[in-house]
DNA sequence: ACCTTAAGTTCTATTTTAGAACTGTCAATA
DNA sequence: TATTGACAGTTCTAAAATAGAACTTAAGGT
């Protein structure tokens, strides 16, 4: 499969995943909600090659997730700041960064603790339903087919098939 | 960087992208969650390699998020199932999900709609803050280094300062 | 003149991935 | 009995992506 093909995928993860679905986007990320601007500033806080770090931020911009500000003429300099696109990935970053505190923290602790501004305490991120707040968790949800999903697979269809006669998951 | 450096990184978000942050994983996971659990039916869905659906298989199994459950003797055959510590990914995939509903649909709508068996409506996932329960945003959030970090990086230390006298992001 | 900062670009070598074919086991079918 | 099909991989070569280092361009400072 190729990128290209990601992005035009009936799935909302798929096209997600086409954008920001390799390990330099994701920490590329990481480093602009560490408030890093720069070129230079991202390759040496990273360890990235130049090149992948010039390819990647280009494909932030186009992808609208990034945008380029001028802050110095002649030569003329541009910083990489996050649009509201890229500002609304927080809960994804917060939710990958959560699932890293639980589960793959050494003996030392968590290298990061967040304070919320709101309430001035250490907190962790919680996601629960917009409908009546209750914490989410997979088994508690349905998935239906939407307005922009394709004909339903028949991989799906055999293994939920499948599905009714063997244990439930976990 | 290597993928095994990754890991060792004090970083929750490099050490789960270590296990998750390629498209590949990504997107096995989402199968996950939708109940495929074999082989064949993987590589069907997916157009994945199978030369690299069993390394990406491989790999979910080492870290421990997904398990082998045998379901036939000769020839044994195994399923894939998500074991706790996949099932915590939930809020990882669903927030990649919500984004792509948020931003990259096209005019036809979400492929996918959620129901909440809790409430019966279908609902979007908000993150919200633990202590107060307020949703949470990038802004209102202050990072402090936990008993597991590094020395701090001279990279952002600069970084910070400039950012005292520029603008804020977004 | 020379060094530094900054943001890239270019180059070759290595690693990863794509795509297809092949292997091994067993059950069901002709 | 021979053949076909299901299933879970492994093996192969070619193409693509990445690593690592050097180079370029344009200015400012000493």
């Amino acid at each position: 499969m190729k990128w290209d093909a990601l992005e035009e995928e009936p799935c909302s993860l798929a096209r997600t995943v086409a954008v920001i679905g390799d390990r330099w986007s994701l920490l590329i990320l990481r480093e602009c909600f560490l408030r890093i601007r720069r070129f230079d500033d991202f390759q040496a806080s990273l360890g990235i090659t130049r090149h992948l770090l010039a390819d990647r931020l280009k494909k932030l911009v186009r992808f609208g997730v990034l945008r380029k500000i001028p802050y110095q003429e002649s030569p003329k300099r541009y910083e990489y700041i996050l649009t509201q696109k890229g500002l609304d990935l927080y809960p994804v970053i917060m939710s990958i960064v959560h699932w890293g505190d639980t589960h793959m923290v050494d003996a030392r602790g968590r290298p990061m603790l967040h304070e919320h501004k709101n309430c001035h305490k250490m907190f962790d991120p919680v996601m629960v339903c917009s409908e009546c707040g209750e914490p989410l968790s997979a088994k508690a949800v349905h998935v239906h087919r939407g307005p922009g999903a394709r004909q339903s697979s028949p991989v799906h269809a055999k293994a939920q098939e499948r599905g009714k006669r063997v244990a439930e998951p976990g």
